[in-house]
DNA sequence: ACTTTAAGTAAAATATATTTTACACAATGG
DNA sequence: CCATTGTGTAAAATATATTTTACTTAAAGT
């Protein structure tokens, strides 16, 4: 699962702890999905979204072994 | 989480077995989501919905409490 | 130099999703 | 009747996501 986390907040000027606290999870769960070292639930994936103004698919991707 | 599965699965005239083999899970998985019971992973939830050629978030919805 | 902010990381604990095996029940077609 | 198909369910095991606490480093500002 790939995801454009990190360009969104740039564009929105924010930082993880920031959306950490927009979408109620912890500083080093954002840190971990931006980093691709697992993939968030359902739930937070369109939650992260929607903080953005995009829909879930425009901001995570499949990737090979998904 | 709610979806529309159940419908979607309608349309395409397929059982919640078919559902779960193209999408690579058990068919408890695919009723146990469908019936509500616990919500899929991202990458389960646009697996899903790419079967039934539509966007995560047309199948999937959030819901009070999530 | 000192302090603050942002990011990366890690280990242990807890919560949640998914699998496996198995049984039950209704509907249907032979 | 009998076998099959689709669905609901359940308990135990395993996998994965998320939290908590805490330490480190780099960059920026004072």
């Amino acid at each position: 699962m790939k995801n454009t986390i990190r360009v969104e907040r740039a564009i929105l000027n924010i930082s993880q702890a920031e959306l950490a606290e927009r979408v109620q999870v912890t500083r080093q769960t954002i840190n971990a999905i931006e980093l691709g070292k697992y993939s968030p639930s359902a739930v937070l994936a369109i939650k992260i979204a929607r903080v953005f103004g995009k829909k879930m698919e425009d901001v995570f991707e499949l990737e090979e072994g998904d």
